[in-house]
DNA sequence: TTTTATTACGAAAACGTTAAAGTGCATTTT
DNA sequence: AAAATGCACTTTAACGTTTTCGTAATAAAA
């Protein structure tokens, strides 16, 4: 194996100090035009780069921003990824990216480790089982230690840090309203249990459009589905009492794109008997039959975003530095589920 | 902010020197029972943790490991991720993912970045563009700097490294077999141009099956989709000609699904007119209409052995280590869009 | 009583880098 | 001629840790 080069070892050949091959390799103006140059090329021809570690240690940083993340396996998080990595590139930062699992105690040993100097800020979007729990010392200790955190999309409202959240309440209202402005009337929503936070705010959205048209709150129209048992069971019981909607509103696409075939499965046809609206932009959505409406939720922006917010925050000298929630706001990206509206007011 | 606690400050506090604290924190046996037991309890009470930079540095290890994929908007590589991701966690290992975008120069700039101490191995699927390009020297260069490198997927035959591929020849003969067994004879394939290694196989796949059936190959029924164009347009061809196809075969499932839209759209009937296979037990194949027959990869055993190989590399003392290639078996998962057969053999 | 162990700690080097401060010599200024 | 300045380096400290080696003081063995 090549052994790497140093300084030292520069230095050692040219039989001069460290210090002076340092400065001769940042063109310092200490060091003699001869020298410099002898030695810059001797870094060149053997591809000398300072050792990171080094670095790291001496300037107390890492150019490295940690993100914590519930899951890989989801296209939503994979775009925050992608917003992510791209800003940082520009900006010469690296990214290290965790899961969680959605489970709290990884999420808790994740926080530890990167906070360790491993990296300069964290981005998180934070694991199920966390706001299960509704404990989040980890995340205020963290804050604690000075260490630049920034939330995304699943964020705790009281934490005392940046955060960057999609327009939820905003974008099921939008999808609510269009199922009514098409001519529905009894919409069901398919939600996730209430501690989750953005199917919370998204059933505010949807009530919210309820209300506004004077409809009462059906509690049968509502699904709260746990992921423990069957999905489409769970759907079932929608298509089999004495009121089935004619329109329904899911928090995600998979449960958007399950109701759709359970619907079928039931003989009703999408659009014409029952409409259907799913929350995230991801790739299911474009390839089920029919294609999914959607609420999109603009993932990479969010990511920028919140990056935007971290790097401002480790730059800052600002001691009186205010923390900021940003609103990226969602928009329906319209598709087949839906009927086409001919006359739109 | 709370500053960090170091061996420095606690030595301060007992007035005793850093290498005692050191040792006493490691319950070295050149300590006495009570300086121990008094700086243990400090060291636990004001949270102390060694620095992971001063220790990356001394040990001249990060207990990191690299990973640069094309990209991360893919179900297949997010499964190869939490693959790894998982084994790492349990051999407490961290885990630095890298996007290349499929491009050349960010796959040099992630290497180069990742090869200066950053991580102690790296674990790679070459980007389209390089493949292209045929260079592979920055790999080279990182294997004669005696960093570990394993690759997956998208391999370089020549390179002298550890490698985990799937066996794509295998489950595309596996495929094209399938559809012969259902009674296809006019099966068409769906590939990527002739540089993307995994492409080529799963082609070589399609070919040895046509052969063992003593069928001609039908150029007019071979498709290598070009990205920058519409892929939806590239595949009406399919469907134009005097021969149009019973049977297709698509290396990804992207290509599948699409195949299976524009299929319809030409008014036929998938399985019932043309049955479809696909590639990849991505996420789409479950919600297509009909869903999509794939032949499985295993993406997650795939990430894992790449890791237990790198490991295997790491740890190892052994002058003679031998570079293995490691073949994950692919099998198919039926689904709807090839015809459920009545009489097998 | 002298030598040898043992105990319990401290000093220093090492990982690789940077930057402030110091040094010896030549040149310029007063 | 004395003082100040400039040049081209070197020394040293620092980042935080581990580990080898050294060393006082005490206790045990000769």
């Amino acid at each position: 194996m090549k052994q790497k080069i140093t300084l030292k070892k520069i230095a050692k050949e040219f039989g001069v100090s460290i210090s002076t091959v340092s400065k001769a390799l940042k063109d310092s103006h200490e060091i003699s035009l001869e020298v410099k140059e002898r030695i810059q090329a001797f870094a060149k021809y053997y591809h000398y780069k300072p050792n990171s570690l080094a670095l790291n240690l001496r300037n107390q940083k890492t150019k490295t921003i940690g993100v914590i993340i519930p899951e890989i396996v989801h296209h939503f998080f994979t775009k925050v990824i992608t917003g992510i990595e791209k800003l940082a590139n520009d900006k010469g930062y690296n990214v290290m990216i965790c899961l969680s699992n959605e489970s709290y105690e990884k999420e808790v040993l994740n926080l530890e480790m990167l906070a360790n100097g491993v990296v300069d800020g964290i981005i998180v979007s934070v694991a199920k089982e966390t706001e299960e729990k509704d404990d989040y010392r980890h995340f205020s200790e963290l804050i604690n230690n000075g260490i630049p955190l920034v939330m995304f999309d699943r964020v705790v409202d009281q934490m005392n840090c940046n955060k960057v959240i999609a327009d939820d309440k905003g974008g099921a209202f939008l999808a609510t309203e269009q199922l009514f402005k098409n001519g529905c009337n009894k919409i069901a929503l398919i939600t996730t249990p209430d501690y989750v936070t953005v199917g919370r705010e998204r059933k505010e959205g949807y009530f919210k459009a309820l209300k506004e048209h004077n409809m009462a709150i059906n509690e049968d129209h509502i699904i709260e589905v746990d992921e423990k048992l069957s999905i489409e069971e769970q759907l079932s019981t929608l298509f089999q009492g004495d009121s089935i909607p004619d329109g329904i509103f899911a928090v995600n696409e998979i449960y958007a794109a399950t109701v759709m075939k359970v619907a079928r499965n039931f003989g009703f046809h999408v659009p014409d008997d029952i409409e259907v609206i799913g929350f995230t932009n991801g790739l299911i959505s474009e390839f089920t039959t029919p294609s999914l409406t959607t609420v999109a939720q603009h993932g990479r922006t969010m990511g920028q975003k919140a990056l935007e917010l971290l790097l401002d925050e480790i730059d800052t000298q600002d001691p009186e530095y205010q923390y900021k929630t940003h609103l990226i706001k969602t928009d329906l990206k319209i598709r087949n589920s839906t009927k086409k509206v001919q006359f739109q007011n």
